[in-house]
This record gives structure tokens, sequence and C-alpha cells, in this order.
DNA sequence: CGATGCTTTGAAAATTGTCAAACTAAGTGG
DNA sequence: CCACTTAGTTTGACAATTTTCAAAGCATCG
């Protein structure tokens, strides 16, 4: 009776958890260790939550802030995997391994919430096939922005990214149109794969086209329907 | 006490599972299931194993033959995003979901074994920290080729792609330096983001420097340290 | 043996990268 | 509070790589 009840959770498909929660997970854990509570840390600007080489085991719930995360290769080659915000984990993607792969920096004063992985498996068993949902949400993401480095010129790959970060933040409750981004031209360059030079260049070009308003990093998206098209038409 | 024996085997932490192998995944599974077996699938070349859209809920075992990942978007770009062979898992990418994110096509006359989820689950609950270093795994081979592919040239790309699937193929006992590529120069070009014309001519300087020996799709790598070499000196 | 699909090569075009310089914003120390 | 340093952005001109288009050569398979 007991086994069936702690199997019982397992029972449900890791196929179906219904667009699981990174902070829910957060809460649940939370409630399960009762008083305990989850351990949270501040980082401020420019700082590294964690590095690579540096041991894993935990998983970081963004609770605030902007996130990067970069890999580097043996020879010195780096770039920007991608951008986190509130809402998302960090350190996933180390799961299996004894120390960090890649790092992540804050861009932003940020907060992020400690999930042991020993808690949450010890304590939210059930989490299991969640987390493998997230993971595999993170590859279906990575193969999209695969697909759109390898398949987009610059203007459209900056015209996706701005689309797609509109799409992130709006979820948040900010707005969709109104962005402010909080990396630099060349992590931007870093993260699709263009110099930033290019990076500019498009953003001046779609500005000229009267599909967005650019102010530094402030942006405006004027036209995203125009915007969305022009991705859509790869050519 | 039952309790504490069924979360045994969920002690032992996600992060560190040492070198999990998909196919000690399927043996495990095939003993816990005693007399009942494994399902098996033969897949002629040319044919999907499943399609985007497919209903998901099965990782398939790649037990022998050649498989092609590929992704499309909506407006009908499309990539191929990974190359799987003996021992390594299909569909592990769409869990969480209801159907297939990507196609899995065979190159090769192939054969997978099939892994039901909820069977893995129910039989082998032990085994989902596994999957999700899979996972992770997956995530990190991804980043290194997005690394790759923004940062290396198109004839370093092809000799890491070379170096690559020669350290793979010696893992399964076949020869390091000598490969039998199984997938046309089209589907090269998708996965290194160049077009065909751009591969065959990489492939043909290699062969001129006299690091490789190219006949049709059989590749000899003739100097694997200059190969080598040549795609770390970023430039 | 013809048809089809794949590969190779050339030449020209297009996009992006590189280098350089000017400009802006922001923060620091006098 | 200003002057000054530094980091980041923008733009131009040119170079380099890759793509595109075209054509020819090679295999494989009914």
């Amino acid at each position: 009776m007991t086994v069936v009840t702690m199997l019982q959770p397992l029972r449900q498909p890791v196929a179906a958890p219904a667009a699981p929660s990174p902070a829910d997970l957060a809460s649940r854990l939370a409630e399960r260790l009762g008083e305990l509570p989850l351990r949270r840390r501040t980082v401020r600007a420019r700082q590294a939550l964690f590095h690579c080489g540096q041991p894993t085991g935990t998983l970081f719930l963004v609770h605030a802030g902007f996130f990067k995360t970069t890999v580097v290769s043996a020879d010195g080659r780096e770039k920007i995997t991608g951008f986190r915000l509130r809402g998302d984990l960090l350190g996933m993607e180390s799961i299996g391994l004894p120390s960090h792969a890649c790092d992540a920096v804050a861009l932003d004063t940020g907060e992020v919430w400690e999930l042991p992985l020993e808690q949450l498996q010890r304590h939210l068993p059930e989490c299991l096939p969640e987390i493998a949902s997230l993971l595999a949400g993170e590859i279906r993401r990575d193969w999209r922005w695969m697909l759109d480095t390898s398949s987009l010129n610059a203007e459209q790959r900056v015209a996706a990214f701005l689309l797609d970060l509109g799409e992130r933040l709006q979820a948040l409750g900010f707005s969709r149109h109104d962005l402010r981004l909080r990396m630099t031209r060349a992590d931007l360059g870093s993260f699709l794969s263009l110099q930033l030079e290019t990076v500019t260049r498009a953003l001046s070009r779609l500005a000229a086209s009267g599909l967005i308003e650019v102010d530094g990093r402030e942006i405006r998206l004027q036209d995203p329907a125009a915007l969305m098209r022009r991705v859509a038409l790869a050519a």
C-alpha cells in the first residue's frame, strides 16, 4: 500500500506532465521541506553564479535578474548558449557531471533559489519526470536556434531574437513590445553567431524599415506582425 | 522499511551515475520484464522511424544502423540536428510532449529496440536520473556543435565532424580512421550549417592538404593529429 | 542502358567579417 | 562637479568566406 503510494507519482507518463514550471518545482520543494527554508543567493551584475569546472549538485531557479550561460572550447573559443530570466532553471545542463560544463553569469543584479538535486530526489521524487521534460524542452529550444542561426540571415536572426524575448517577457507580465536588453551587442552576436557590428547593422536596418525603434538597449517593436513576416520569409 | 527500499535507488545523486549507457538501460529493462520481450523494429534505409507530430511515449535504442534527426520550422526551413548510431537513444527530445518534435530517419537499414517510457518508469524507476543525465549530455553536445558551427570555418567544421564520427565509431569497435559516411553531402551540410558544395570543397581541400583521403563516402583520416590541430587553431 | 540521384568544380554574387575611427554613455577620481 | 577614462555602440570601407547558379562527371538501380 505504501509502495503504491510512493510509486503513484511515477505512474503518470513522463510524456505528459502538462507544461511543467520550474517555479512550481521550487514551491513544491519548499512545501515539502516545511520550516527548512530554500537557500537563496544574490548575484551582482557581471558576477558568475557558477563557473565551468565547479562542482554541481544544485539547480538554480532564477527568481530575479537576467543571466547568460556560456561554453568555452579547449582552445578558447567561447559562445553564449542562452539567456535565462525569472522562472528559468540554471545548472540543468550539467546533470550527470561532477562539475559544471558552462558558466552562468548575471547580466544584472539577480537572485536565485537553490534547489539541491539530492533534496529534490529525496523529498520530491515525483519531480524527476518534470526535470526530464525541462531538459527535453531545452534540447528543443537549442535545436530551434540551431535551425534559425543556420537558415536565417543576420536581420532575421535579430528579429527572431527580439520576438522571442518579447514573448518571454510578456509571459512574466512585462510588455511584449518594449524591451530593455540587458546584454551587449557582443553578447547578442555571440548568441546569434554574428559579429557585434553585424548585430548593430541589423538593428539599424530594422529600425530604418520602421519595424523597430532602437535607443541603445531600449528596443520597441513597432510592427511585430511585419517583424514576424520578415523572419518567416526565409530568404 | 518498504518505502526505504523503494527510494533507495533514487538516493544516489543524479549528479553521478558514471557514464550511463542507453544500452544498459535496455538490458536492465529487459531483465526486469523477464519473459516479456523487448519489442524490436526494423527500419529500411530512407524510412522514418517516427515523424514530427506522431505520438510519443517510447524511446528507441539504436541497435544497428545509422539515423538522422531533423527539425522543421513552421515556414519550412529544415535542419539535421544529429546523427545516431548503435547505442544512441532516439526520441528523448520529445519527452514531455504528446507528439514528436522531430523526424528520425534511417540512413541505412537499421534496428531499434523500443523502450516504452511507461514501462521504464514502472519497472525501472531508478533509471530516471540516468535519463536526465542522457538528456543533459545531449544538451552539452548540442552546445558544443553550436559553438563549433559559429566559430569554425567550413574546413574546420568538416574536420571536426570527421574526428567526432571517428571517435564514435571507434567506441563501437570500428576503425577510428577509416570512415564510411552514410549521409549525403547535403546531409552533412545541413548538420554543419553549410551548403553541400561547401562541404565538397572543404573535403577536397583537406584531401589536397594530405590530411584525409576521399573516395566518395569512404574517408580515410591520414593525419588525425594534423586534423585536430587544424580544428584547434580557430582562425 | 537509360534514368535518377549524388558529387565535384568553376565563376560570380552576396553576405558577413575585419579593421578603423568616431561617437556616446557611464562611472571614477581629483 | 568636472575632467577623464573606459566600455560599449555605430558607421564606413574593404576583405574574406560562403552561397548561388550552372554544368559536367559518376555512380547506382531498375
